[in-house]
This record gives C-alpha cells, sequence and structure tokens, in this order.
RNA sequence: ACAU
DNA sequence: TCATGT
C-alpha cells in the first residue's frame, strides 16, 4: 500500500456531464460557431445539469462574437421568461461578456442587405438588455484549464 | 497580449 | 491560414 498522499479529484463524475469542481452545475453554457467569420453563424445553450440542448439559433449570416454575445443575451431572456433565478451562465468569450456588460454589441460587420434580418435580433437583444436589469451571475468558462465549453459544436481543428 |  | 474583438 502506498503511504503517497492522494489529491483529491478535480473533476466531478457525478453528474450526466463530466464537469471539473470549480464549476456549477446549476448553469446554462453558451457558445457560438461560424463556418467562415463573418459566414453563416449560429449558437446554442446546453444545460449542464442534463446535457439537453436549451435552444439553437441558426445559421444566419454573421460573426463570432455577434453570435457569443446573442447567445448570453438569449438564454438571459429566456431565464428571465421561465422565472429561472438560481442559475448561472457559462461562456468562453470575453468579448461578449463586455458587451453584455455594456448592454451594446460593438459589432464592425457591415451593414446590408444580407445583414439587416441579424441587425434586427441584435437591436431587439440590446433593448432586452436595457429594459432588464442583469441578475443572473455569467462566468468566464476556462477553456485552458476544462477544456472545450460544453456547448461548443466540435468543428475546430 | 488576451479571449474567440 | 484567415477573421472577430478588447
Ligand atoms: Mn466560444
Ligand atoms: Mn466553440
Amino acid at each position: 500500500m502506498s503511504k503517497m498522499p492522494v489529491n483529491p479529484p478535480s473533476w466531478r463524475n457525478d453528474t450526466v456531464l463530466p464537469l471539473p469542481n470549480e464549476v456549477k452545475a446549476n448553469a446554462w453554457a453558451v457558445d457560438a460557431a461560424c463556418s467562415g467569420n463573418p459566414g453563416p453563424m449560429e449558437y446554442q445553450c446546453i444545460d449542464l445539469q442534463t446535457g439537453a440542448q436549451v435552444f439553437h439559433y441558426g445559421p444566419i449570416h454573421g460573426t463570432n462574437n455577434i453570435g457569443e454575445f446573442l447567445a448570453i443575451v438569449h438564454a438571459l431572456a429566456l431565464m428571465d421568461q421561465k422565472g429561472i433565478t438560481d442559475k448561472v451562465i457559462y461562456s468562453d468569450s470575453v468579448n461578449a461578456q463586455l458587451w453584455v456588460n455594456k448592454k451594446q454589441c460593438k459589432t464592425k460587420l457591415e451593414r446590408t442587405p444580407q445583414t439587416e434580418q441579424l441587425y434586427q435580433v441584435i437591436a431587439r437583444a440590446e433593448n432586452w438588455l436595457r429594459t432588464h436589469p442583469i441578475t443572473v451571475p455569467i462566468f468566464k468558462w476556462e477553456t485552458k484549464k476544462w477544456g472545450e465549453i460544453p456547448a461548443d459544436f466540435g468543428r475546430k481543428g
């Protein structure tokens, strides 16, 4: 029998999705994907407790950062609509979290007939943010430590 | 440089 | 390798 000290496990395995111990399971994770950037963009949300997809939107022509932004706002609005107050949100996008806190999508995507529909969606999201307080914590998913966020589309490299 |  | 962003 070894006398070596055994470190406590850093990952929990009692959840549907294995999660790092530092990660809250009562949470939704969001992520965006873009086929080309700009290009056909989509985003989705995964419930970390069940692994179920909570919502999916797109594809629609846009950028990675617009998708990351809209995904967070969509999660906030849906939680509000469902009366969910105890969950938190994970996103891997520092940029999107900054935009949400500013309540403004600071994209440089050209505004053309092709992007007009998306700009309308952005306007609705910004309007929602201006008219609702953000009460749910939004946490950075630490990809380098934990691997890809569970909402990732798994299409990179 | 950092994060996508 | 390219693009989106602070
Ligand atoms: Mn992401
Ligand atoms: Mn991803």
